[in-house]
DNA sequence: CCGAATCCACCTTGATACTG
DNA sequence: CAGTATCAAGGTGGATTCGG
């Protein structure tokens, strides 16, 4: 499809979906907010084919989420880590992760824990200004100009 | 790509990704939430080809996040509503709208508010437990079993 | 006119093999 | 290890058609 018109178009929906418009590109960055960085470890850890690898890593890269790294020189390599951009997306990660399990649960599934105090994370997505949890309020979108 | 792959892994952040697959499926969300309903308003808000709408809107009845409900008999017409498990993926849609706003707002955007008092929207994920935005803290993933 | 189904040229995708 | 080359298969969207 034409990301592009969404790309730059009105709907904030769309700005940010069209960067990562795709479950390969979301499952890259799940694994990137894992700690993954190698080209290799996203290859056998995704089971995608290596070409189509290549393309994703490459329109993350140039979208801003990602950057290439060279961590040895002889021979050259390069890894792919988040940037501020990458790491930002993470919340929208755990929504995701969020709703299916709540819908889609009914097998074992990994949890994500508070790396300090152990606890389990349960992410909502609340108004900061309410600290209401959107998905119980009436919402009403505005169109601009 | 092979969705069910992921639909039944244990991973819940696959588990609710492969259900909305790619950017149309978000979108046609996103005017589902906007309260549209009817093949031709997703088709022209969206301007996608008839033949796509009608295998995405099949896949999310199919998947339980859109439900088929007959509004005319004579001629009969469905149209397409939102189950609460297709309004609980709201939370997503605002937070990919906080993220494409802060990270590629640079434009004119639709914005979101509170039907009841009219403040602007400020989508934030947090820890349900803690009330802390998960983007401001350190995060560890544990497999099950 | 609404909600599709069908046909078709085109492009993307992904499995495999291969290279530095 | 980190990709590129090749190529077959399937997805994509435009045009058209069709029933209500």
């Amino acid at each position: 499809m034409d990301n592009e018109k969404y790309a730059s178009g009105t709907c904030p929906v769309g700005r940010g979906a069209s960067r990562v418009p795709d479950l390969w590109s979301i499952m890259i960055l799940r694994d990137a907010a894992l700690g993954h960085t190698r080209f290799d470890q996203f290859r056998k850890s995704l089971g995608i084919a290596p070409n189509i690898l290549t393309r994703r890593l490459a329109a993350l890269v140039e979208d801003g989420l990602l950057e290439k790294s060279r961590y040895s020189e002889r021979p050259p390599r390069d890894e792919y880590v988040l940037t501020s951009c990458g790491r930002d997306y993470l919340p929208v990660l755990q929504a995701i992760a969020a709703w299916g399990t709540k819908h889609f649960g009914g097998g074992p599934l990994s949890t994500t824990f508070d790396a300090d105090t152990g606890q389990k994370i349960e992410p909502v997505v609340i108004d900061r200004v309410t600290g209401k949890p959107l998905s119980e309020m009436k919402l009403r979108v505005e169109q601009p100009g």
